[in-house]
Order: C-alpha cells, then structure tokens, then sequence
DNA sequence: ATATCTGCGATACAGTGTATTGCAACGATA
DNA sequence: TATCGTTGCAATACACTGTATCGCAGATAT
C-alpha cells in the first residue's frame, strides 16, 4: 500500500547496498591490519559491510579464497613505481618493497609463500621480475633467480616478523637470541651443550632488522649475478 | 564399600593412563601427518589418548604451544646422522634433511620459519650450523649465513609444499606454471600483458623439484663461501 | 495483474579453543 | 580407622567459527 507510514518504512531501502569483491577485500585487509589474520572471519567482514555472513559467498566460495584475493591486492603495491633500470635494480626493489608490505600488513608473512600466487597482480609482479633479467641468461637460470630470490624473500620476512612479534609479546627486547627469553634459554646455554650459539648470544653484536635483510639479499643477488655471466670455461 | 560387584566397578582403572607431552605430541604430529595442521584440535589429539579435552591444559597452555612442540619434535629428524665434514656439507645436508621433514609432514612447510625456533631441539640443530662455521669468518657474517641458508630452507619448502597441494588438488600435473591451471591462467597470458611470463609457460622446460631446490641452495652456498674468504683487497 | 525468478536473510549444524565448576580419588594427619 | 585437605580430572558452558540449507521478499517479465 502506498499509505505506509514513515514509521513502517524501513529507513535503508529494503535492496541493500551492493557489494563487490573490491569492497569485501578492503575490509578484509582492514580487519586483518587491525588484528592479525586470526581477526578475519567472515561473520566480521560482513558484518562491516552490514550484510549477512552468506552474502559473501556471492563473491567468494571459500575463506581462503578470500586470503588470496588479500595477498593479491597487497601484491599490487609491490609494482615498481618507475621500470627499474637493471635486473639488480629490479629484484633488490622487489625484495624491499615486499618486506615494507609484510610491516605494514603483518598478516602478509603468514601467507607468505603458502600458496601459488596467480592473481592478476602477482603475475604482473613476476612479469616485471623475469623481464628484467631476459635475454641475460637462459630461461632456466632466470627462472631460477626470481624463485630463488623469492624463497629468500619469503624465509627472511617471516622470520623477521615472527622476532618482531615475539619480542612485542615478551615486552622485552630480545633481539634474535640475544639477551635469552628470560631464565629458559639462558639454563639451555648453561648446560654447555650449546657452546658455539652461546658464544654468539654472549659477543653477538646487536643488527637491526633491515640491516639483516638487506645483507642476505646482497649475498642472494651476488649469487644470481655469478650465474648470470658464467666464467669462460 | 568393598563388597562392590564387578558390574559396578568400572573396567579401567578409574584414575586414567598418565600422560606427557611426549605422548600428546605424538598424536597431534599423527593427526597432522594423516589430515594435515587443520586436522589437529585439541579435541581430537585428546580423543586418541581417551582423555577429555581440558586434560591436555595440564601440558599445554594454549594450541599454539602443542604446535611449537611438534615443530621441535621435528627438529630432532633434522640432526646430521654423523658430523659433517665441513661447513658446506653441514649446510647442504641440513637444507636436504629439512626438505625431507617437510615432505614426510608436509604440515611443517605451514610452520617454518612462523615463530622463533628455541625448543632444545632447533637449538642442537641451530648448535650444529654454527659449529660448522665457527672460526671461518667473524661473528656477524657466520650468523648471517646461517639466517641466510635458513630464510631460503624456509621459502623454498613452502612454495614447494605450495606447488604440490595445488597439483594434488587440480588433479592435473600442472607443474608450477606450464599448462597453466584451466582457462584462467590461459586468458590472462593471451591479454598479452606478461609477454616475458608467457614465453616461460610456453618454452620452459620442466625441472623437478628436487633440482629446483638443490640448484637455488647451491647458489646460496656458493654466495656464503665468497664471504667466508673475502678476496684480497 | 500475475507468474517467475533471483538473491538475500535467517536459521541451523557441527565443530573450535578455552574458562569455570564440581566432584572423586588419593595422601597425610589425628 | 576416620577425617581432612589437596590434587587433578571430567563435565559443563560460552562465545565463536565456516558453511549448507531453506524460505521469502523484491524485482522482472509476461
């Protein structure tokens, strides 16, 4: 009846706002930058966008699915800015702009790796890698390189944000082994049968984190730089 | 009373089996091997040892803690059977036997690299790498090695273990990126926006996994013996 | 105006990790 | 031997999870 009052009328119109992946995935990302991965759950999600937890399913099939489609907006904000002038260029600021993305959105070193990246952004992100270095070696040594930089892109993220997380929950800045958490692995090296890591716990000099990256990296695009141009036999 | 009947008394004896971490672990690591990380809840683990769920609170503080045990159980496959001979069979062979791990407990790859490893297991094995190295450079450039060889075990596995699932789950032998997986992949590649990525898919020749992984690691000893012995200035 | 269809919401289910509570069996004491 | 305290297990409970099913309201087509 047209007669309704405003009263019966509900205030949304009764076809509620339309939802798109991009939307779905933007809050996905907000609540995992808020609280972890662990914080993301569909019922949360949706309930942002102020819609049921079913209606999701419209867009996506599964949670993890939704995990990929994080990573692979994430993996847009790994594109150059500007097209790097050489292969070193283009893998060294590949591996530093992933690890500014792992610190801005934790949650990425949890995904990290797990699983093939086939997103549209992940294979620009490849496309960029693998022509920088075309033409400068066969295709199996150039393949090679991007995943072997990767591998260590991958191990190295997550390992300094698994520190970096340890040593936020601990309070205690225990840099790596330093300084042991508490009296447990202080006993450990006590026993003496841990004496070369003990010397490193006791002299070790502290290294921030960046510093520790981007050395491992160096040795990693040094490696792939000999392999480049292999030595006349 | 003591005059109760058979009937009346139950059959086990009231007070249960005792446990211990070492028998919870088990399990939990059984569940993992047969269904995967997802696989293992407390419920369950406390199933197979006929005990309530809460039981396990006496061992364990929290799921997380059960996973770091099984980690370090782990840890203990990863010791060398013999001592190696020098740094880069220690290095080698520890890269090798954690690949190995993880294909026996494919769960693993879900675990590397996620948390500190301080357990007296990763510790020995931890022990066993620096020992290899000791003397042969300074301090901070061992211990970056090791990092180094690590952050790469730690990514290679996973995309590894990454590839393997996703093979399994098509069903087709889509290694890596040849044959890309159904239309999608295809679509994307026919767009002509990733010429380089697409000319791998095409020419690329398949490499087995094995290889894959044992050529990167070679590349990362090989840039670890260059530091070892810095060249003359 | 009626019928068909689409897609959203509510409901439901089987499971999860963990806090709390109460009880039953044990060891020590009187 | 009877009583008491203590220990530690089991049961219960809670808030939540991902997802399957189902019915209905609204839009569209006839």
């Amino acid at each position: 009846m047209s007669g309704m009052t405003v009263w019966d009328r509900p205030e949304r119109p009764a076809r509620p706002a339309p939802l798109d992946r991009e939307r779905i995935v933007a809050t996905a990302i907000a609540l995992a930058d808020e609280g972890g991965l662990e914080a993301v759950s569909l019922r949360k999600v949706a309930a942002r966008l102020e819609a049921g937890p079913m209606r999701l399913y419209g867009y996506i099939s599964t949670k993890e699915e939704l995990f990929d489609l994080m990573v692979d907006e994430v993996n847009a904000e790994l594109l150059p800015a500007e097209p790097p002038r050489d292969w070193r260029e283009a893998l060294a600021g590949h591996a530093h702009r992933t690890r500014q993305a792992a610190l801005r959105h934790e949650w990425l070193a949890d995904l990290l790796g797990g699983r093939p990246a086939l997103g549209p952004n992940a294979m620009a992100v490849t496309e960029v890698l693998l022509a920088s270095l075309a033409g400068l070696a066969d295709l199996a040594t150039v393949m090679r390189a991007v995943e072997t930089l990767s591998a260590y892109c991958t191990g190295a993220i997550r390992r300094e944000i698994a520190n970096l997380r340890a040593e936020r929950a601990t309070g205690l800045s225990e840099s790596d082994w330093q300084r042991a958490r508490g009296p447990y692995v202080s006993r450990m090296l006590a026993t003496g049968r841990f004496p070369a890591l003990a010397r490193f716990v006791h002299d070790g000099v502290e290294v921030d984190a960046e510093t520790v990256f981007t050395t491992g990296l160096e040795w990693v695009l040094d490696a792939v730089a000999a392999k480049l141009t292999p030595p006349r036999p």
